[in-house]
Order: C-alpha cells, then structure tokens, then sequence
DNA sequence: AGTGCGACCTGATCGC
DNA sequence: TGCGATCAGGTCGCAC
C-alpha cells in the first residue's frame, strides 16, 4: 500500500523519464478515477503541456504541468492502496484495470491503473490545491525540520485518541500509513492503544525519531511491496524484509521470541509486540 | 469540536 | 468443487 516511501519512489523513478516532456494525448478508460471532471475537460486540460516538475507531498504525487499559456497547473495523484503510476513504452500490453493513459511526446506512456479504483487523478489550475481538503490540511512532512518533537507533543498533549489512530491522522504528520504505523510504534517501544494524552515527552520524542529513522530506511529500499505496490518503472520494493511485526500476527518477535499480536484499532489492523512495547 | 465508524471497490482467501 | 462471507486500507462524510 503506498505510503509515504513508495509514493518517493515512485516520484524518483518517474521523475527523469517523464520531467520535461510534452503530453501528447490523454486516454481516460474510467471516469471514476478523474471526478469530478469528465473526460473530456481532463484530457483538455493536460494535452499540450508540458511536465515541469515531479513533486511529492506526503502521499499525494503532485506532477506540475505547464500549459501553452505557460500557466503552471498541477496534476495531483493518490495512489491510496492497489494505485500504480508506471512509465513504460506504448507497445507494452495495457495491465487490466489501466484507468488513465497519457502518451508523452517521446512515445512512452505514463500509465495509471488502479485494481479497486480508490485512487484518484486530479487537476488543479494554477496550482492552487485550497479546494481539496486533505491536501490543504495535511501535516508537515515527516523527514523535515518542521516535524519537531515538540510539535509533535504540542499536537498530541491533548487528544483523547488511541497513538495508532493518531499516527493516521494526516493532519497530524503527513505520509503514515498502516504499515509503517505498526513499525515505527514497535521501534518506539509503545502500545498502539496507548491514548495520546497519556504519552510523556520522552515517549513523544521516541515516535517523532522513529517515524523519521523508518520512513528514510524505508525510502532507502524504495518502499514495501506487499502485494500490489511497483515503483514508476514497475519495479518492487525492498523493505519488506525489514518488517518487525506488519502482517507476523503470532510470528516470534525477533527482539524477545514471544509471539506478535493483532488487534484492531480505529478499524485497522495493529499488530504488537506487548512485551517490547509499554 | 472532537471522535468513531461505515462506505467506497475488487481480488484473494477462508470455511462449510 | 463451489459458493458466500470476510478481509485488506486511505480518505471522505456522516452520526453521536
């Protein structure tokens, strides 16, 4: 499921092959991935221009596309949980369930498919995002300055809501998803139903360290694939054989050999060590 | 306001 | 063997 170190990869292997291309035609197979606009204006929107930059914020893929009144656009991609964005060439088998292509200039294809159709495509002119809400609320970026141990505690002292939910919470810190949630509360030796309120500053401290020290070594093997993620060249991650307790319900901890947990908590699935984590 | 949870979607897997 | 139920999870929208 791409969170924030698949979405990086896929932004780092598309970027070269794509940046400085002109899209040439766009072909929508399914409407559902582009609303709310209809095919039509999105294709018109985007044929003509030119891909200027390769952006990521969070989980959103933010591709900035200039158009023949050089005015900058921004064509936003979600990928939420089986979305893949692949770069190949025109004469490559379209996967089932490729929703939207669009043919750049040199013949290649940036080919989006998405098996349960949860991902999105959207355009924003001028590159003003205020009208998506998720994006113009997201937190900081978790590998920047701007995400503190102090911000952090400011943001949880206060809430009632169980660590793991919070870890979610985009709002709160940006690019989280359920399986670097799992690990980095494992690498912080806390419970993911502890409630934030609860949490002291060193605890605090220890998740903001550890959300920051998994997602790079994670961005470092370019992501997790577990099932469905590939990268902009259709390639799979590396991290998975770093996971310390996602998807290893009843499997020993690899740090005290008593079996990993799985519960449930704000509809997901968490799984725990509860003797490394207080 | 803050919090919790179902809906969306399809394929894989499980149990009978 | 086959069929239905369940699960996977990011985000939105609605209910309390």
């Amino acid at each position: 499921m791409p969170e924030l170190p698949e979405v990086e990869a896929v932004r780092s292997s598309l970027e070269p092959l794509i940046c400085g291309q002109k899209i040439a035609k766009v072909t929508v197979h399914h409407e559902d991935v582009i609303a709310p606009l209809t095919s039509m204006a999105f294709c018109r929107a985007l044929e003509n221009s030119i891909i200027s930059t390769v952006a990521r914020r969070g989980k959103y893929l933010l591709v900035g596309v200039r158009d023949d009144a050089s005015r900058e656009n921004l064509l936003m991609v979600h990928l939420r949980m089986t979305g893949q964005l692949i770069c190949e060439g025109a004469e490559r088998p379209l996967k089932k369930h490729t929703h939207v292509v669009i043919t750049l200039g040199n013949g290649k294809e940036i080919r989006f498919t998405d098996v349960r159709r949860f991902g999105k495509m959207v355009i924003f002119p001028g590159g003003d995002v205020s009208s998506d809400h998720g994006l113009a609320t997201l937190g900081p970026e978790p590998l920047s300055d701007d995400f503190s141990p102090a911000y952090f505690y400011e943001r949880l002292k206060n809430k009632k809501v169980r660590v793991k939910a919070a870890l979610l919470d985009q709002g709160i810190v940006a690019g989280l998803g359920n399986i670097y949630a799992d690990e980095v509360l494992f690498a912080a030796g806390v419970l993911p139903m502890r409630v934030c309120s609860t949490l002291s500053k060193a605890e605090v401290k220890r998740l903001c360290q550890c959300i920051k020290k998994i997602l790079a070594e994670a961005v470092l093997h370019k992501g997790t694939t577990f099932r469905d993620y590939v990268d902009g060249e259709g390639k799979k991650g590396g991290h998975q054989d770093f996971l310390q307790v996602y998807q290893r319900e009843d499997a020993p901890c690899y740090v005290c050999g008593r079996s990993i947990q799985r519960v449930k908590i704000a509809g997901r699935s968490s799984h725990f060590c509860s003797h490394c984590q207080k």
